[in-house]
Formats: structure tokens, sequence, C-alpha cells
DNA sequence: ATAATCACG
DNA sequence: GACGTACGTGATTATG
């Protein structure tokens, strides 16, 4: 005979669900207690493999110990909204998994478990119940066992000795006398597990130990056993089980019968992917899944190396209206890039490969080329299809060709699915259709011998590029009818569609470096570094790299004996980040003070007056940033080769960076920024009355924010008061914590609690505004910008508190830091037909800022129209309830402007 | 390739 | 009371 396997699934479901972050089907139905219970139960089935297993659940309803006792478990809460749906599809898990799944009326599943125990034992059979539940302990004995799978802990009759003091059979007296808090089972007042045990190794059992009372020593344990006898016997009816529940299914017509198409039905329905993937097991065919149909798609990929083919894909891309197209070039900086060959799609599965200067093979001629594919680039009955599109038009005007209309597939993926996974073309065909693209390794080799694309071989050139266009095309049909359905066609037209044209522009464009006053700084820098090197290596009294943080830890923590603050990231070194130094400066410390000039001048040279000297194109005597659409979460550009996005600012020495970004003779540099965006979004989407009026009466809102937490007047406010009361409204937009205030500001965490404390107070708004964005991520998974840009957030549903803590966070700063970012991009997309008629170039954007480069006659119109333009942005989608406010400068070079 | 640090909004 | 701790980026350097 097998062993019996008795579990006890309610438990389970209750235990899973606590256990458990929250996890909901993609139609909102939560499961993560059913998840967790089915994975309980594969693994049980796994590493039991002897067992047979049943499954026992509490019947709904009252049982015969509320009969007893009105307010058996009456401390319980009602189960969790979330918890509700999932009774029944635990049953319906049981089920599908093919094992018996019993209940019954007026019985908990505990006395079910303690008459198939009986029942089984009457036959010699072995029993094992799977629970954790101390209720169960008493079931334990000879050939009686219980397993807590998830601790994977076994409990044998030397276990629950351990536990309770008594041999398994009195566990019921000590649960009698001691009661049970969980259950609401009373006992006896001052009586625990300890004091039960004792008494009763010394009386025998509970009636002895009852009718001696008398006997007891200590005055206050024996009147209480006297008092309270009763009670301690109905407490006994209600822990004591009932080995007799009439009318189950016999042990004996209960089978096991896993069916896999229906285990794999019930796991495709509840979208328990992995761990159908675990089992093996297909999704049924019949109804359509998200993950990748597994079928095998054909592909036919071809050379073009007659006009004539290509006239007839031309023309087939005609009838269409729509053709999608790749460009391979020589580089991956699209400014130096040289055209090597198109790819062309115009049917899914079916591609084409234009080769135009490979080293080897037969090639028609670019110019002929170019000038068929001219009219039809820039036909706008035919839409142009890409995947990151600002690349190829970066390229292809430097060739002399216009694209659009377009649509780019990486823009698509970023709007319907931001914050779920990279939008890479390889990933999402991966994702999306279950297919590996072939990488650019595999083509161009890795490491120092990578050919350039002209030097790969035509045929696979043609495979690479051929799969680009057809994956793009394919995504594009998988994607772009999900615009409207998921109501984000407005975020993608309006606001991302418009951005590869406009920024390929803008990187062209450039801007003008004075690399003669950078080669100066650097060379300044030089000297005061190589200075402050001697001084430092005399202070530790050895030559040391400086930038090698071991090396500095070493010196600073061992050999000076200094107390080290903190340890640094998962290696667990010393941290001799600024913060660490300032504060051994604070002490008086002379080495940590010149470390961090060191390490300011350092980075300096190294980041700044040396690198953007490097990346000035001689061609151009610009720098030519590449700006990248999909760069962060929230919306926001990000800027690379060179990041112009963190040019210094914030300190005289790292301002004067910015002098060398100058402008070409004749013309003036423009730099016009939104005041206070991201505040003033917060006070708009937060409906905080106090902080509208404020931006509408233009008060400095730090000091009006002091004022109110610290009640001291706005007038002759102490700028220390001040810079605190700013500490706190930046907290507030990146998901304020005490914990994280009180590090900013140095103050103890408890004093930054308390300033919180006194700003929700304030402004409950704000606090209303958090509580709903978190709510907001926890239920939906993702949070929305004020325009509808969706930021999707993972991290909600991890099984670690400091993954969805951060969620949180990023909860309530995405919808302000992307509607911020969108607002920007709208103007973006406007100002070039603003500026149309103006000797006026638009070269940057800085988040909340845009740098222009404009002729001196024209400087003043344009300054006012892009003033008018970026703070009407949000029109006419978007009624603020706080005036927008932007900033213009202009002068010679970026700081006079700023 | 990764960690630590620091520049920006 | 657990968890780790303010949001979003990119470049450079040291180091394994």
């Amino acid at each position: 005979m097998k062993p019996l396997y008795l579990v006890d699934g309610s438990a389970y479901l209750f235990r899973a669900y606590h256990a458990l972050p929250p996890l909901t089907r993609s139609d909102g139905l939560p499961v993560s207690a059913v998840r967790g219970f089915t994975a309980m139960i594969l693994r049980l089935q796994e590493s039991q493999h002897e067992a047979e297993l049943v499954v026992i659940f509490d019947a709904p309803g009252p049982t015969f110990r509320h009969q007893i006792y009105p307010d058996y478990k009456a401390n319980r809460d009602a189960p969790p909204e979330d918890l509700i749906p999932q009774f029944p599809l635990v049953r319906e898990a049981t089920r599908a998994l093919g094992l018996p799944c019993i209940e019954a009326p007026g019985y908990e599943a505990d006395d079910l478990i303690a008459t198939y125990t009986r029942l089984a034992r009457t036959t010699g059979r072995e029993v094992v119940i799977v629970s954790s539940d101390k209720d169960l302990m008493q079931l334990v004995g000879p050939g009686v066992t219980m397993l807590d799978p998830i601790k994977q802990a076994r409990m044998d009759e030397a276990a629950v000795y351990d536990k309770f003091g008594v041999a398994p059979s009195k566990v019921v007296e000590v649960q009698a006398l001691a009661g049970d808090a969980s259950d609401n089972v009373p006992g006896v007042p001052g009586i625990g597990v300890k004091t039960a045990a004792q008494l009763l190794s010394e009386y025998g059992d509970l009636d002895s130990l009852l009718a001696k009372a008398e006997q007891i020593k200590q005055p206050k344990r024996r009147q209480n056993l006297i008092d309270f006898a009763e009670q301690a016997r109905l407490s006994r009816r209600l822990v004591q089980l009932d080995a007799a529940v009439p009318d189950l299914p016999a042990l004996t017509s209960l089978e096991t019968r896993r069916d896999d198409a229906t285990l794999a039905a019930f796991l495709h329905k509840m979208e328990f992917r992995q761990l159908r993937g675990r089992l093996g097991l297909e999704a049924p065919t019949d109804s359509p899944s998200t993950l990748a149909p597994p079928a095998e798609i054909r592909a036919d990929y071809q050379l073009i190396d007659r006009l004539e083919q290509l006239d007839a894909l031309i023309a087939e891309a005609r009838a269409a209206h729509r053709l999608a197209l790749d460009v391979e070039t020589t580089s991956l900086d699209a400014q130096q890039a040289e055209i090597v060959g198109i790819a062309l799609a115009v049917t899914p599965g079916q591609a084409f490969y234009l080769p135009l200067s490979h080293v080897f093979g037969q090639q028609l001629d670019s110019a002929a080329v170019f000038a068929r594919l001219a009219p039809l680039l820039s036909a706008s009955s035919v839409l142009k299809i890409g995947h990151n599109l600002k690349y190829d038009l970066s390229v292809l005007r430097r060739a002399g060709l216009e694209v659009k209309p377009y649509d780019d597939t990486l823009l698509l993926s970023f709007v319907l699915d931001g914050g779920k996974f990279n939008h890479g073309l390889d990933e999402l065909a991966r994702r999306h259709f279950g297919q590996n693209l072939i990488s650019f390794k595999e083509v161009a080799g890795s490491g120092k011998n990578q050919l350039t694309f002209d030097q790969v071989p035509l045929e696979a050139a043609r495979d690479y590029a051929a799969e680009d266009a057809d994956y793009s095309l394919r995504l594009w049909q998988l994607l772009k009818p999900r615009l409207a359905r998921e109501g984000l066609t407005r975020v993608y037209e309006r606001i991302e569609r418009p951005m590869p044209a406009l920024v390929s522009e803008m990187e062209q464009a450039g801007i003008r470096i004075d690399g003669a006053r950078l080669a100066r700084m650097s060379q300044d820098f030089a000297v005061q570094i190589h200075a402050l090197e001697r001084e430092i290596h005399a202070l530790a009294g050895e030559a040391f790299t400086i930038g090698s943080p071991k090396q500095l830890g070493e010196i600073l923590f061992g050999k000076m004996g200094l107390t080290a603050r903190k340890k640094s990231g998962k290696t667990g070194a010393y941290s001799t980040d600024s913060e660490v130094l300032e504060e051994l400066a604070a002490e008086g410390q002379d080495l940590p003070a010149k470390v961090l000039e060191w390490r300011t001048l350092a980075k300096l040279k190294s980041t700044y007056s040396d690198a953007l000297q490097t990346q000035i194109n001689p061609r151009t005597g610009r720098v030519h940033t590449s700006f990248v659409l999909t760069g962060a979460q929230t919306g926001r550009l990000s800027s690379t080769d060179p990041n112009v996005q963190n040019i210094p600012v914030r300190t005289e020495v790292g301002a004067a960076i910015r002098e060398a970004f100058i402008a070409e003779p004749g013309h003036k540099l423009i730099s016009a920024d939104y005041s206070q965006i991201e505040l003033r979004l917060t006070a708009h989407m937060a409906e905080e009355a106090a902080l509208r009026q404020a931006f509408h009466d233009g008060i400095d809102i730090h000091a009006l924010t002091a004022s109110q937490v610290f009640g001291v007047p706005i007038a002759g406010m102490d700028p220390l008061v001040r810079r605190q009361a700013k500490a706190i409204n930046f907290g507030i937009i990146y998901g304020i914590s005490a914990f994280g205030l009180a590090r900013n500001l140095r103050i103890p965490r408890a004093e930054a609690a308390a300033f919180i404390e006194a700003y929700f107070k304030r402004f409950p708004g704000i606090r209303h505004y958090m509580e709903a964005a978190k709510t907001q991520g926890r239920e939906q998974g993702y949070v929305e910008t004020l325009f509808g840009r969706r930021i999707h957030l993972p991290g909600f549903t991890d099984k670690k508190p400091s993954v969805r803590s951060f969620a949180e966070r990023q909860a309530i700063n995405a919808p302000i830091q992307g509607t911020a970012a969108d607002i920007i991009k709208r103007a973006m997309a406007r100002l070039p037909a603003q500026l149309a008629d103006l000797p006026a170039t638009m070269l940057l954007q800085v988040h909340d800022e845009l740098i222009f480069e404009v002729a001196d006659a024209a400087v003043e119109e344009a300054s006012a129209r892009i003033k008018a333009v970026m703070e009407a942005a949000c029109a006419p989608v978007v009624t603020l309830s706080v005036p927008l406010v932007v900033d213009v400068g202009q002068g010679e070079n970026w700081r006079a402007a700023h």
C-alpha cells in the first residue's frame, strides 16, 4: 500500500496568499495563492513519487464547534477580498492535478484528516499529514507523521514532544489548558503551553488535574483552575478533532488520475506559463496563447542585383502602401556611417537585400538605386516601417534621401510595453514570434577581428539584413493594431512618432565646441591634479592609485585607522564615496579633503575637457550627440557619445566647461527651460489647492513649504530652513521616505519623519496622490502620465519586499517625470514648424531645457516664439491648474545662455 | 564584464 | 517586524 498523504488544502491556500506577492491573471483575476498552492502540490508530487495524495478543504459555513461555542474563531478577520475568488479556483486546481478533493459541511478539514488517518491506520497504512497546523499534531503517532513541504520539515512523536512537552495523545489537553489565541479557544487564564505540560505530567491528565485543583500551591493558578474548569473542558471539546466524520468517500474509492491535457488546459487558462513550461506541457492548440506560436515561420530572402527586380519591388510597395526597411552601414555612429546596403520587405516572410558597397560581389550602382528609391521613400501614400528609424533616417538623409511617412516599431513597442522588457528587434522577435534572429556577431565576428558590414559576404549579409526588415514588418502588423485597442494612439502619434525625424535633425546639427578652450582647461586641470597627487601621497606616506576606491579604502581605514562608515555594493568593500569623504574632511582630516578635490578635477578632465575634444567631428567642428528615444522608462530621452545631458553646472569650475559650448559667429545660443516643472505638475496632479495657489501667485515654492511645515514667516527666512524645505519638495517627487530625507539632510530619521508628517498635514492632497499612484501601480501593473503614457512596473509582483517598495516609489515618480517628458516632447514636435521661417535651429534637449542656435537678428523673435510654444505645450489635450513658466536666456555660450 | 563613483535633470 | 531605502540617466576608471 502506498503511504497516504493528507493535504490540508485550506491552510495552504491561506499560507500561500500571505507569503506570496500579489499576482493577477491578465484579466485582473487574483491568482497568487492558487499558483502557490499548485506549485506546492507539484513539488510534493515530484519529491514523493510513492505517495497517494488527497487534498482536504474546510467547507464553507459554521461547524459543530460554533454550536458548542459561538465565539469559536470569532477573532478572525473576514478573508481578504482578493482571496475569495481563489477558493473555488484552488478546488479546480486540485481536480486538474487529478487529485481527490474532499470537504464536508459542518466539519473542518482537520476533522476529515483525523477521520482518514484513523481509517488508514486500521489497515496499517502509513499516513503523512501535509500541514504545519499545530491542531493536527494530536494525530501524530506510530505510522503517522506530519510534513511541512515549504520548510521541508518532518514532524514525528519526538518533535511533537519537543513542541508541547507532552506526548501527542496529551496535546489536546495542553491546548485545552493553554487555549489558542488564533482560534479564539479560551483555555485557562495564566496558563501557557509550558505550565500546561508541567501540570499534566504531574497530575496525569486534565480530569485528574481539575479534580485535584485545590492541591496546587500557587494561589492565583489554583483559583483560575477552579474558576475556569468548565472553560477548560469546553476548550478540550473545541480542539479535540472528530475522527468519525460520517459519509466520507471510502479511501478505497479515491484515485489519482492525472491527465496532461486537463492540467495543461487549466495552467493555460490561469496563465501559469512557468509551471506549464516546467512540466513540459504544451499550451492547448485550440485557444490562442500570448506565447509565441510554435509553428515554423517560413522565410524567403533574396538578393537584388538587377534594376528590374528593384522596380518590381517598388511597384509592389506602392500597391501595398507599405515598405519595411533596414539600412546596413559601416558604423553604429550615424554621423560616420556609410551605407553598405538596404533591406526591404513588403510581405511578411519575404524580404530583399540590396547590396550597394560591399567589398566583394555583384552590386547595383548606388546612385541609380537612390534615384529610384527617393520618390518611394518620400511618397506620402507608402508607409515606411523600420526599427529604430532615427538611425536609418540620419544615414539616409546624409545620402540625400528623405523618409516619410513612417512608423517605428521600436517606439510602438516602447509605447505599448514600456517597462515590461527591452525593445531591441532581437528581443521582440524572440518574445512575440519565438524567433532567434541572426546576431551581428554571427555575420561579422567579434573583438578586434570584427568585420565592418561591407566586408561581410553577400549571402550572409542578405540573411541578416533581410531578416531585420522582415521582422520589423511582422512586428508592425502585430503592434500597430494594439495602439487603438489599448488607447495609446495619441501618445504614439503626438509624442513619439515625431521624434525620429526631429531628433535625427538635432543630432545632425550638433553643437559647436571651442576645442582650444577645452585644451587649455585640460592643461590647467593636469597641473592641479599633479600637485594634489603629490600632497595626497605625502599625507598617506606612500604612493598609491588615488582613483582606486579599493586602495584608497585601505589607506584611510587600514593604514590611517579611520573608522569606516559604510560598505559599498555587494562586494562589501569600504565605501569611499563623497558622502564618506566629506564626513571625514569635516572631522578635520586633510587627506580625504584633498582626495575630494582631486576627484572633482579628475572627473572634469577625463569626462569633459579631454573627452569632449575627442568627440568633435573634424568635418563639422561640432559635437553630435546621439539621443536614445527609449533611453528612460519614464519617456525621457537619454544622450550618449557624448552625453550632453550631464555637462557640469552646479559648481564654478564645472560650469566653466559650458563656456566651451558656443554659437557660430553671428549667432547666439538660446536656452529655454521649464521652471520647476515637476513640482508644478505635482501640485496639479495631487489637486493640492495651497500649492496651486502659490504657483499662480508666483510665490517662492520652497519658502512657502518651509513656512507651512516649520511655521516660520516667509519674509526674512533663514536660508538653511528654506534649503530643508527644498529637500522635502524634491523628496516628494521621488517617493519620499524618512530614511532618504534623513540621509539627504543629515538629520535623525525621527526628525525627518516628523517633517514629512507635518508636510502631509499641510498638503493632504500630496499624500492622497501618492497612495493613489501606489494603488494604481499595484492593481494595474502600470501607472500613467497626464497624456496617457503607460509605464509598466513589474516590480509590484516581485517576492522581495525591497523590490516592491522600489516599485512604489517609481509609481509615485514616473507619472510626474513622465508627464514632464511628454510636455517637452510635444513642444519639440511643434517647434520646427513654428521656427521654419527663422534662422533658428534646435540643437539639444536636457530634460526640461531646449538649446537653440539662432542668428543674432532673430534672437528676440525666436525667444518669444519658443517660450510661447513651450508654455502652451499641454494644449489642447490637458489643461493644467497651474501655469507653466519657461525662462529663456541667450548668450555666446551655453553658460551665458542658461 | 562589473563595480564604484560622480556628472546632470 | 521583514526588506532596504529618494526618481531618472551615462561615462570613466579600476579590477578581476
